[in-house]
Parts: C-alpha cells; structure tokens; sequence
RNA sequence: AGCGGGGUGGGGUAGUCAGGAAAACCCGUCGGGCUCAUAACCCGAAGAUCCGUGGUUCAAAUCCACGCCCCGCUACCA
C-alpha cells in the first residue's frame, strides 16, 4: 500500500480560559483519533494547533485581573499543553500564536496578500469607548434594535434578528463599562473576501464527499455573498501589520489564528532539523483535514480556503468534517452562565481515557448530543468496565492462574470463526474511521469485545482445563489474539489503555510503534505478568457532591403583588420566571417592601423547591432574601428572567424537587453586601449578586 | 427573520441522501444460564401508531407538501 500524506488542523483553543469538555468532543478527540489512526497505518501524519492568543476578550480578561495580555495567555497555554499531554492527544506541534516565528509568518503571509492585490484600505466607522479608552468589538456593544426595540447587541438585534448598521443601533452602550461609545472613523485594511465567491463555489463543487451540513451551510454563505472584510484591529496586542502608516493596529485575530496551521507546521520543520519539511505536506501531494466544532465552519470552509487561494501555491482544504455540539444536560457550554465542565476539574476525577470513551461513543457527530453524568457513570460501568475492561480482565487472569504465557493453539472450530468474524469487523472499524465515522468505530470495537465474551461462556474454560487442557489452550489462545486485535484498533480511541493491554500481553515495547494491520496476526507465546483492571467503576454519589448543585435557583420578574387573604405579614406575589412560565409564591415581605417597590422588580427564586401551602394559598417556590434578624433584604439579580443563579465550578444538577429541610442545610450568606455560598459569590449572567440595603456580613439567605 | 440540523420503544443513539421481507445497537426492566472475571459475563422476553396531518407508490422512518416542537449559526466574539 503506498504512504498517503495527512495533513491534520485541529482548531486553536482560545487563551482566555481552560479547555472544556465541548472542545475535546468537537476538535482535540477526532483529530487525535484520526491522527493516530493514520500512524498506525503507515501514513505520514502533520497535526498541528496551538493556543490562540490574541483578540480584545484576552485583553480585557488582563485588565479585569490587572495583569498583562501576556501573564493571560502564557498561563493558560502551559495549561493547555499539560491537558493535552494528560489526554493522551499527540501532536506534532502544538503551538501558539504569540510567538515570534508565528508573527513572522503572519506578517509575510500578509505581504504577499497585500502584494497581489488582495488587500486594500478603507475608513469605516466604528464604536469608541471613551472611557475604556477603545474601540469596542461588536460583541461588546448593547443597545435597543431600532426596528423592533429590543435588545440589540452589536450589529444585529437578538430579537427579530436585523442585521444593523453601526449608526442605526440606539441607545448604544459600552458592555464593559456602560459609557456611551462614541462613533470613530478609523481606517483599516480589508482582505478581498468578494473576489473568491466564484473560486471558493467551483473548489466546492468536487467536494460532494463533505458531511451535509457542512457543505450546505458553506455554499448557502457563499450564495448570501461574500464582503470584504477588514483584517486589521485598533488594538495594541496582536500581530503588528507590516506596513507603513498601520503602526498602531494589529492584524485581526481570526486573519492571524488560521495562518497558525502554516507557522505551527513550518516551525516543526525547523523543530526537527529538517526546515524544508513542512513544504512535502503544504506543496506536495497532501489531504488537508480540520477538526472544529460546527461554530467554526465558514473561518475554515470559506475564508481560509480563500487566504490560501489569494496567497497561492499551497495546499486546501480536503475536507472539513465539522463536528456539531457537546451540551451539558441539554444546555449549551456557556462560561457566563456558569455551564460547562472544565478539562482540568475532570482530570482530577477521571482517566483521561474514560472520558475519551465516552465522548467518543458519544460524539456529535451528526447533531447535538448530550453530556449527562449519569449517562457517563453507567457507559463507564457497563460497557468500558463491564464489557471491555472485563473481558480482558478475565481472559489474562485465567490464561496467568493457568498457563503463565500465551498458550499454544491446536485447533478449534468455533475459534476459527470467530477470528474471521473479528477481522471483518477490523476491516468495518478501518473503513468507518478513514471516514472520520468515529462513533461507529468505537461501537464496532465494543462488538468485538463482546464476541469474545460469548465466546468465552459458550467455551466454558474454567471447565475445559479439567477435562481437555489442549482444548482450553487453543480457546485462549483466540481469546489472547482478539486481545491483541483490541489493543491495536482501540490505539486511537484509548492510547494509554491500549498500550497497557499491549504490556499486559508481555510485548515489552509500545502499541503506538505498531502497525494496523497487526491487528489481523496471530499474537507471539509471551510470558505475562500478573494483570491488572484496565478500569475503575464509578458512583454518580461520588461525582455531584456538592449539595449546592441540588438547588435551582433561577432569576423572576414580578409581575402583580397581592395581600394575602388570610395572612397580615405576606405577599400573594405573580412571578415571571422566562422558560419556567409564571409562578404563584407566597413571600413575607409586607413589613418591610411596598407593593410599588416590589412590581417589576427581579429576584432570586428558589425554583424546585416542594411547593407548600403558606395560610391556604400554594407558594411554587420561595423568594430568597437576607435576614439579620431584624428584617429582610432581597437579593437584585440583573440578568433575564428565567435564567439560573449559580456559584462557578459548581455544576448545576437540581433535583427534582428539594424539601424545605434539605434546604436549609445549604447555607447562603452575605458578605460584602453580596451572596455567598461557602467562599463563592452566587453569580448570574451578569455578574455577582448584590443584596438590597446596607446587609451586614453573615446574614442567611432564605 | 433567514439559513442549517434534529424530533425513532423508559433513557441514549443507528438507519433517512440511492423507498422494500421481522425498524438495528447500547443502557434500563423482567425471566433464565454461568461462576473464569471489577456482583462482572452470556442467552431470552416485554416494550415503538419511527413528531402530526395530507400526498406519491404495489410498498414510506426513508420521497413530496403543510404544520408543531427542540437546538445551533447569521462573518468587525473566539
């Protein structure tokens, strides 16, 4: 077979923040899979990525933490370089785009664009913060649509949806201080997106071998026509663009993060001595795939192809099989509203191997799939450990209690069979995984797992080594070459467990030197050593812990005060509560809060818990407030109704519903005027959450 | 609003583009077997009007039309 080329982009995680479990299943995970995969095949493998270290949100986290842009990302870079060892995900350059080669290539890149004739300047009017003293990105301006009148953030009303013009927006305001941003011509370099809509349309048409939604969404983009877009920023940390006259801005992030699949593969050339390396894969005969997650889609199927066309000479695209969402219990992966799980925090937990299995029989592959800890729990105990784990537990301790290496093999029929079924299954696994159809590899390789366990009972050994030892001998003997079958097909998927497995069966090298079709050879009469579980069960008990995560603490507007029939000192309060609907509750409040202070007013609503009778009238929930003994003080939530209240780093897991009892165990406080749970501020989309009044420290929350 | 994806037994998914014999797989439930193995393994059973309505067809989960519901994206956030 001859050696194919693989080139492998793997999209850059962005500094500002740790990995999460949503950019494993989207991006890290396949691309490792598929790099492996094609290791193991005898192909040359590039794959590369990096740490993505520029843009505004980086700058402004380090002004929020009073810390250079630089202390920002060196901080999470090395972060992100230990995850990606711990997770076994092997590149051949992972690198970053502060770095000074990465600069260089951007810069050159740039010439040569601007050289063709595909870059020109233009003025533009943009949003100037004069507080902050800077322009504000889209994403960092808020005001009202001026066609349907609400909420409008950046170019386009959230809303109805209206793509706006930034003089069109009203009310515009500063999301990070609140000023008024200020309307500021400025000029820019812009690349000549427009001019690749026929190019980009006729490359994709010999693309019918892309996933669907891949294609479509590109082409319909194409079809909405492509602007120009400008590729500079008013900002001092980035790539300086090397021309005259644009000292003070910095190339856009984005322009410069893709050029990072260039720089990272040039600067492995030069890593390895060989400087002229990297052309063999971007020159030469080569496919080219990206893994990202489906966000990502148009920065790779459409303006990098047409950066590379412009630039000329180097490789595109071959395919782009963009994975669609991880969501956590439903619920997209969300750093400001306090969703997400972090790779460092299940790192602490979990093998990195189980958590690959997972996301890999699990992946989002086809459409959104759905993180759930005790959906993880029970694959782990019941199909990694119980099926997998367990059938090569048991063969090992019988083949080591019994013969102390792998016994010879006579002949058995069944046996026989079985091997042939396994290697048809092989050559299924090699095929769906050449297609980047990751689940259904892994879901294959579990068959062969769970062939060999039928295997193993219909066999019977414990009772074939009384009456015919060569018999059980040939039994086990097939069942140590499945095993070894295994540990080859799984290399990809679990590399660490793989290559205990490879030990396990006395080879003393590494899988990882193997080739695939190894996995269709007998296995060698290896001594082996006393085996050990390849996995560990899990208890969900163990795994949400805190009591803080039963609570479902979500953010209400209210919408009518009553009296309370029967009772002097509580309200009859109609409550909005967004997606959860409106809600009765029964509050004592009346001593200290008029009606007219409470209409319209947000506050936290402990959602879940078991509603009660309050003097004959049902209370669906109860309104939280600080008491000092004296009177209460309400909590003032900022963000929308419906949306939850949660401390950060703790998963919110609410139970269905929680008692009153159990709820007065969890101890909310007031400290510096605002909530706390044990050290941890309560927070909503908007930020930490104040409390009414002048509150002292050490108020409970009720 | 536009575009894209999705709605399949209690849960999670495959199958849909190229329509066709009993709708496949994993988990869960129930019954049985086994005891080598991390109370793990194996076999069997129950359980689905394949979102709804209408249409095309000898035949529809699959094609067409309309409707309902979820999710994502919409480039100067990454």
């Amino acid at each position: 077979m001859c050696m194919e080329r693989i080139f492998i982009g793997v999209a850059w995680p962005y500094a500002n923040g740790s990995l999460h479990l949503g950019t494993l299943a989207g991006a890290l995970l396949p691309g490792d899979i598929f790099g492996r995969y094609h290791r193991l095949k005898g192909n040359a493998v590039l794959m590369v990525s990096g740490s993505d270290e520029h843009g505004t949100p980086i700058t402004i986290t380090a002004e929020k933490k009073g810390v250079t842009p630089k202390e920002i990302v060196d901080h999470y870079h090395a972060e992100h370089v230990e995850n990606i060892r711990q997770l076994g995900i092997k590149f051949e350059n992972f690198s970053r785009t502060s770095s000074e080669f990465h600069k260089k290539v951007v810069q050159d890149f740039f010439l040569r664009l601007y050289e063709n004739g595909y870059i020109y300047p233009k003025k533009m009017l943009a949003f100037f913060c004069p507080n902050c003293n800077r322009f504000l990105p889209d994403r960092y301006v808020e005001g009202v649509c001026p066609y349907c009148g609400g909420k409008a953030r950046g170019d386009q009303c959230e809303e109805c949806g209206a793509t706006l013009e930034p003089e069109e927006i009203l009310e515009p305001k500063c999301k990070i201080c609140g000023t008024t941003p200020v309307l500021k011509e400025t000029e820019h370099l812009f690349f000549k997106l427009s001019a690749f809509e026929e190019p980009l349309l006729q490359w994709l048409s010999s693309k019918k071998f892309w996933r669907d939604n891949v294609l479509r969404f590109t082409q319909n983009f194409i079809k909405k026509g492509l602007k120009d877009r400008p590729i500079t920023r008013d900002l001092e940390w980035g790539v300086e663009v090397p021309i005259k006259g644009y000292e003070n801005k910095r190339i856009y992030v984005w322009f410069d993060a893709v050029i990072g699949y260039l720089s990272a593969s040039m600067e492995w050339a030069k890593k390895i001595g060989e400087p002229d390396k990297w052309k063999e894969w971007w020159k030469g005969e080569a496919k080219h795939y990206y893994f990202l997650a489906k966000d990502n889609i148009p920065f790779h199927t459409i303006i990098w192809p047409a950066m590379l066309m412009a630039h000329g000479g180097l490789n595109l695209p071959y395919d782009v099989p963009a994975n669609e969402y991880l969501t956590l219990s439903g619920e997209q992966f969300s750093k400001s509203r306090g969703i997400g799980i972090w790779i460092p925090d299940v790192l602490k937990k979990f093998d990195a191997d189980a958590i690959r299995y997972y996301l890999a029989i699990n992946m989002p592959e086809k459409h959104d799939t759905d993180w759930k800890w005790d959906d993880f729990v029970a694959k782990n105990n019941n199909e990694l450990v119980a099926i997998y784990g367990n059938f090569i537990h048991r063969v090992l301790t019988f083949i080591h209690k019994n013969f102390g290496k792998i016994p010879s093999y006579k002949e058995e029929e069944k046996g026989e069979k079985l091997i042939e079924e396994v290697h048809n299954i092989i050559k299924e696994i090699d095929d769906a995984i050449g297609k980047c159809h990751f689940k259904d590899g892994m879901k294959k390789i579990m068959k062969i797992a769970q062939l060999g366990n039928r295997y193993l009972n219909e066999s019977e050994p414990w009772k074939l080594i009384k009456e015919d030892r060569e018999k059980c001998a040939s039994v086990l003997h097939v069942c140590a070459r499945i095993i070894k079958s295994i540990a080859i097909v799984s290399a990809p998927y679990m590399p660490n467990a793989a290559d205990k497995i490879w030990k396990m069966l006395g080879y003393d090298d590494s899988v990882h030197e193997h080739g695939w079709e190894e996995a269709f050879d007998d296995i060698e009469p290896n001594q082996i050593s006393s085996p050990a579980p390849l996995f560990r069960k899990l208890d969900l008990k163990d795994i949400i812990e805190d009591e803080f995560s039963k609570l479902d603490i979500r953010i209400a507007r209210i919408v009518d005060v009553q009296n309370h029939p029967n009772a002097d000192r509580l309200y009859v309060l109609k409550v909005d509560v967004g997606e959860l609907g409106q809600r009765t509750i029964v509050a004592g409040l009346k001593e200290w809060y008029n009606e007219e202070d409470l209409k319209g007013r947000k506050i936290a609503l402990l959602a879940n818990l078991k509603p009660a009778k309050l003097r004959g009238i049902t209370s669906e929930g109860m309104l939280l407030a600080a008491d000092d003994g004296k009177r209460a003080y309400l909590l003032l939530p900022q963000g929308k109704e419906g949306s939850r209240i949660f401390v950060e780093g703790i998963e919110s897991n609410p139970v269905e519903k929680i008692t009153y009892d159990e709820f007065r165990k969890i101890k909310l406080v007031t400290k510096d005027g605002k909530a706390f749970y044990r050290d941890k501020p309560l927070k909503d989309e908007k930020g930490e959450i104040r409390i009414d009044g002048n509150v002292k420290d050490g108020c409970i929350i009720r």
